[in-house]
DNA sequence: TCTGGGGTCCTAGGACCC
DNA sequence: TCTGGGGTCCTAGGACCC
């Protein structure tokens, strides 16, 4: 615990809705809803607009239009956030080294290992939140967004604090003043404390924070385990030294699918497995990781969750050894009754790709198991037999999905704003712009092709202001599946 | 029209070893 | 020859976070 306010967190407000906002003028101050927009889709991102009608994040997509219908529904565009991340993580290392992401949205900042202010050690109040105020006016200045900015002593109290800064605001807690702040807080508010701690905790008669601190280490123990027990009774108190890290290597890399509609073809759910091993497998080298316990996760039609795992003798990076491990695995789940999400995972990293060497002719069998598989023969040079195809497999590139960027030869950079029936709605304008103007289009229109976001502090004249970022010419009509040739949902008009 | 996708950390039991 | 006691690794599941 320091003596000044000098951990500063910061959180931008409603992130994926506001770069959306930034970047589509006609949707300023109106209901932005991002997230999934399947049938199983989920709010990743309401803007505050929406959430005036009780839309919030992890909301199934289906419940928010219920709520919300006038509210425009865009797919997210996570390439564009990371821009926009990268412009305000910058921001945050000018003021220090020590700076913790957690999201693209979200990071802590360990103001007094920087050298923009006094001395370590001769911080005051001040001197912090003359820094939290400048860097809010410089994030808003660089993207056009704003953030919240806690400050605090501690990771925990900052984080608090800007939870309560929100939207748009400030927050600091001088130390010394913590528990008596946290006090009266439910104890929800703690980092941690989720639905099922919380539950527990209330059938124990502890609703706030004051009252887990009351509760003392022994019981909050008892309740709730030794690791997590002691660590809530602390932040109770309003004690975390949990330092500020700048880099943490990840320890796993994974990913999965959700279906529209159940899977319970057997030869289907195989090619799904080998088609996210390989997809798990192009990010762990994107990485230049290697990892060597090969995990599969199932989720069935009625929600039930399971997971099954290899650990192999070294760590691997070979698509081929990856993909044969979750066939394994997989061979060994009852899908009979249909599942609705595939996944896979690589955990057990190493940092570099070279300890791979050693491990491609010991990492063949799975642990224990005499089952060799053959050996599989790595293909020379960086390419993988997933990289060749990346697009023929994607859900998403099928599709003319709303949001996405276009631009119209005479009309200019654009978005899509609904399609289907063969026709296309374009919303012509940018960040720049004031709002614009909407055009309907047959999709097979030869002067319409698909564009790279522009980001909301570049303007929109001539459409390419880096000169480098447009695409190939695609035309949207090339972007529907032949199969189906679905529809794309609507989006609503603001 | 119930419930995404990418992570982290913890717990607990069994195997195995000394 | 009744059953000690750690430590580590592996597997599976669960809670939580954004």
């Amino acid at each position: 615990m320091r003596r000044a306010p000098t951990v500063l967190h910061l959180d931008m407000d409603a992130f994926y809705a506001a770069v959306e906002q930034a970047t589509k003028p006609s949707l300023r101050g109106k209901p932005v809803v991002v997230g999934g927009l399947g049938p199983r889709g989920v709010v990743a991102t309401a803007s505050y607009e929406a959430r005036v009608f009780g839309v919030h994040s992890a909301m199934p997509t289906a419940q928010a239009r219920r709520l919300c219908p006038n509210a425009a529904y865009l797919n997210p565009r996570f390439g564009l956030y990371r821009r926009v991340s990268e412009v305000v993580m910058g921001l945050l290392r000018e003021l220090s080294p020590l700076v913790e992401p957690l999201s693209l949205d979200e990071a802590f900042v360990d103001l007094e290992a920087g050298d923009t202010g006094p001395p370590a050690g001769e911080w005051s109040a001040a001197d912090a939140r003359a820094v939290g105020e400048r860097l809010r006016r410089d994030i808003r200045t660089a993207t056009g967004l704003s953030g919240s900015v806690g400050l605090a002593g501690s990771k925990m109290l900052a984080k608090v604090a800007s939870e309560q800064a929100k939207p748009d605001g400030l927050v600091m807690v001088p130390p010394g003043t913590e528990r008596a702040l946290l006090a009266p807080m439910p104890v929800r508010t703690l980092p941690g404390v989720g639905p099922a701690t919380g539950q527990t905790l209330r059938r124990a008669g502890i609703t706030t924070v004051g009252e887990a601190a009351e509760a003392g280490e022994a019981e909050l123990v008892r309740l709730l385990g030794r690791a997590h027990g002691a660590a809530l009774h602390l932040m109770a108190l309003g004690v975390d030294e949990r330092p500020v890290v700048a880099e943490r290597d990840a320890k796993s890399v994974s990913v999965e699918d959700t279906f529209d509609v159940d899977l319970t073809d057997r030869t289907r759910i195989h090619a799904e497995i080998a088609r996210l091993a390989d997809r798990c497998v192009e990010r762990l080298r994107g990485a230049g990781r290697s990892g060597r316990t090969v995990v599969v996760k199932v989720r069935n039609y009625d929600f039930t969750t399971l997971t099954r795992s290899e650990t192999l003798r070294g760590p691997t990076d070979d698509p081929a050894v990856v993909r044969e491990a979750a066939a394994r695995l997989i061979e060994g789940v009852d899908t009979t009754a249909g599942v609705r999400l595939l996944g896979v995972g690589v955990s057990g990293l190493v940092g570099f790709a070279q300890e791979d060497l050693f491990a491609q002719t010991a990492a063949l069998a799975p642990n224990g198991e005499g089952t060799a598989a053959p050996d599989a023969a790595r293909p020379p040079g960086p390419t993988s037999p997933s990289e060749a195809a990346p697009a023929a497999g994607e859900t998403v590139g099928h599709r003319l999905p709303p949001g996405r960027d276009v631009r119209h030869a005479r009309y200019g950079p654009g978005w899509v704003q609904g399609s289907g029936l063969g026709r296309v709605t374009v919303r012509f304008e940018g960040p720049g712009t004031p709002p614009g103007r909407v055009r309907t289009f047959a999709l097979d229109d030869p002067e319409l092709e698909l564009s790279e976001p522009l980001l909301p502090w570049e303007g929109t004249s001539g459409g390419r202001s880096d000169g480098q970022r447009s695409e190939p010419a695609i035309r949207p009509k090339d972007m529907f599946s032949s199969d189906t040739g679905a529809p794309v949902s609507d989006v609503s008009r603001p």
